[in-house]
DNA sequence: CAGTGAGCGAGCTTCCGCTTGACTT
């Protein structure tokens, strides 16, 4: 026999069926060995040599892969075609062989580029043995992750309690909510006026358009900025008279959209149903895991954690006859559609995209065997990914030009219709403005036109929107941080350490939120920055390709970091807080109005309650936040004289 | 006399990425 080991559980019953009976296919369930959550785990004096440690978790389900390793002749590690699938091939690969099962038996790497049976019998006949610069990158990327968090956030522990936590991904998810806020804060709307003019035909059809030139320079928002300025221009433009200038007749294409990533389905899902990160996960977990079907277990959808946006060549068949099948030759493209061209930063693309297993389960044929959620979910998946290899819509789009006989002022019209509706047949879009505007009237260059009503509009300018959940993971996304599988989890973090509050959808930086991102910022904003993560890949990618080691990458980075952790650990409390004092004003030293906590503050000051103790019965005892007794302490001599570290 | 609260001291917290299923609301 032999047994193959992949990371899924629903994959490994797929694969199974496709390998038959000589194989045992079992899945991992993740990495199976990680650092231990306590000091020391890595240790830098030592080559950055690392101490493993059994997931709890996944005890059980080893015992099964070690089992069935002691019946095998041969071992197929099968796990994910990328850097953390190769690690964790290489832990299945050292847990086995600390456990003296690997002598006398063959042990194998595999790769399966898609989940179809070709795919898996052309990865079982193309074996390979694990690749030490994979695993070499992804152990540098461990260490280093482990070095930031277990370093940082002790110090936080001390310099600024309440705050619990810091580390490469979740201290810049933090950043990207209190920089925009901060510009939310600071932002000035600005007055500007639109002017907009119904002409009249000869025929009295009414021309919606918009102004374009005005004495002969072209308008631009702030054109006009105050009521007077448009009561001139209208003076102006009054006295003139009008005629059609130019007509252009368009043809324009929109093309579908990608089939889904996890970014873009918990973006979509979020703006059509409100669902949140994590609660989409979960319904399409479900539907990937499987669903009950008249006594049978199917699995609905393929992986739902991607970065992919390849579909299999066997499913883009079988989409191409059902769009054939049941929209007609109309809908289909000569060429199949592909979306590869356009992936995300550090992308890895291990798995295909999230697409429905079988087309031809249609999601209303579905409805009773599904929850009202996972049918909207399987909805949408299904109608995207179908739509992925679809034609595209075709608009025809006109638009007017209506000058002044002295040139001087010109205004536009313009007006599209929907000729071919293509994918957007089964993918509904929000309709955007360029879209919905009336057909415009008949009319030849040449003709003259008249002015019907002027119409003046005041506007302001608005200041960047708080970032929701779907925009927070489109963002990490684009910066390439965080992973499919972490994106929710990583806003559960920022939630729970309360860091950051979710009103009506948006996120509001806590007041503890604001300090800790202040104090990074301030003493670590090599770590924070924007493209810390960015640059991390490319070493990944250079130890990878074999251009250098991860120890030297990881000397590199260790040499400045822990530097800037000894200076820090340095720093007396009280120059800590004159510093966020100057990035934050009043939000460290305000004066809280609380009696209680003033009465306590005294205590302090006189000596007769310890400031720790005072600090940790306030938070408990009037259920306060921690940064609000924060602000009363400041005040206190004790903690001015830094004796508080 | 019992219950309450002030005060003290010891011990704890933490990373990212890969899995699933057991929790709660």
């Amino acid at each position: 026999m032999n047994l193959v080991v992949v990371e899924s559980p629903a994959k490994a019953k797929t694969i199974n069926k496709y390998l038959g009976k000589n194989y045992k296919v079992l899945a991992s369930y993740g990495h199976i060995r990680d650092l231990p959550s306590k000091n020391g785990s890595v240790n830098p004096e030592k080559n950055f040599e690392m101490q493993w440690e059994l997931d709890s978790f996944s005890k059980k389900y080893l015992k099964e892969i070690t089992d069935a390793a002691k019946e095998s002749e041969k071992i197929i590690l099968a796990t994910d075609p990328d850097r953390e699938g190769e690690a964790i091939a290489w832990h299945v690969k050292k847990v086995l062989e600390d456990k003296k099962l690997l002598k006398g038996r063959k042990l194998e790497r595999v790769v399966f580029n898609e989940i179809t049976k070709n795919a898996v019998l052309n990865g079982i006949n193309n074996p390979r043995q694990i690749e030490d610069t994979l695993v070499n990158a992804y152990l540098a990327r461990r260490a280093l992750d482990y070095l930031v968090g277990f370093n940082i956030s002790p110090i936080l522990w001390t310099k600024l309690p309440g705050s619990k936590s810091a580390g490469r991904v979740q201290s810049v998810a933090l950043k990207l909510i209190t920089e925009r806020e901060h510009e939310i804060e600071s932002f000035k709307p600005e007055e500007y006026w639109s002017i907009n003019i119904n002409f009249q035909d000869s025929s009295k059809n009414i021309i919606s358009s918009k102004i374009t030139i005005f004495e002969n320079d072209k308008v631009e928002r702030f054109t006009f900025k105050r009521k007077e300025s448009v009561n001139k221009a209208s003076e102006i433009i009054k006295k003139k008279n009008y005629s059609i200038k130019d007509v252009i007749n368009k043809v324009y294409k929109r093309n579908p959209l990608a089939p889904f990533t996890t970014s873009t389905l918990q973006q979509t899902a979020s703006g059509k149903y409100g669902f949140g990160a994590s609660r989409t996960m979960q319904i399409a977990q479900k539907l990937y895991q499987g669903i009950d079907i008249d006594g049978e277990t199917v699995g609905l959808i393929t992986y739902m954690r991607t970065d992919g946006t390849n579909i299999s060549k066997e499913a883009e068949l079988d989409f191409r006859k059902f769009i054939k099948n049941d929209y007609g030759e109309k809908y289909l493209p000569q060429t199949p559609n592909s979306y590869s061209g356009k992936k995300a930063k550090n992308a890895q693309e291990a798995h295909e995209a999230i697409r429905p297993t079988n087309i031809k389960k249609k999601p209303n044929d579905l409805k009773k065997y599904l929850s009202s959620d996972q049918v909207k979910l399987y909805d949408l998946i299904w109608s995207r990914a179908l739509s992925s290899q679809m034609k595209p819509a075709e608009f025809d789009r006109s638009s007017i030009q209506i000058t002044s006989s002295d040139n001087s002022v010109s205004f536009n019209a313009s007006g599209s219709v929907m000729k071919f509706d293509g994918y957007l047949k089964v993918y509904t879009m929000p309709v955007t403005d360029e879209d919905t505007k009336n057909i415009l009237p008949e009319v030849k260059i040449g003709d003259s036109v008249s002015i019907d009503e002027i119409i003046d509009e005041q506007h302001f300018t608005n200041p960047p929107p708080r970032f929701s959940e779907a925009s927070l993971v489109k963002k990490l996304e684009e910066l390439g941080i965080g992973r499919p599988s972490t994106y929710a989890s990583i806003i559960s973090v920022l939630s729970n350490r309360n860091y950051v509050d979710l009103l009506n959808k948006r996120f509001h930086p806590t007041d503890r939120g604001k300090l800790l991102s202040a104090f990074l910022e301030k003493l670590f904003a090599k770590y924070v920055d924007y493209n810390f993560t960015a640059n991390l890949e490319d070493q990944l990618d250079d130890i990878t390709s074999g251009k250098t080691n991860y120890i030297k990458v990881l000397e590199d980075f260790w040499k400045d970091f822990y530097s800037n952790v000894g200076s820090v650990k340095e720093i007396r409390t009280r120059e800590v807080l004159d510093m966020l004092n100057e990035s934050l004003g009043d939000l460290v030293f305000e004066k809280d109005k609380d009696d209680q906590i003033d009465r306590n503050c005294k205590a302090c000051e006189n000596g007769t309650l310890s400031l720790k103790n005072s600090f940790h019965k306030l938070c408990n005892f009037y259920q306060l936040s921690r940064l609000q007794v924060y602000k009363a302490t400041f005040k206190s001599k004790s903690f001015a004289d830094g004796k508080f570290i």
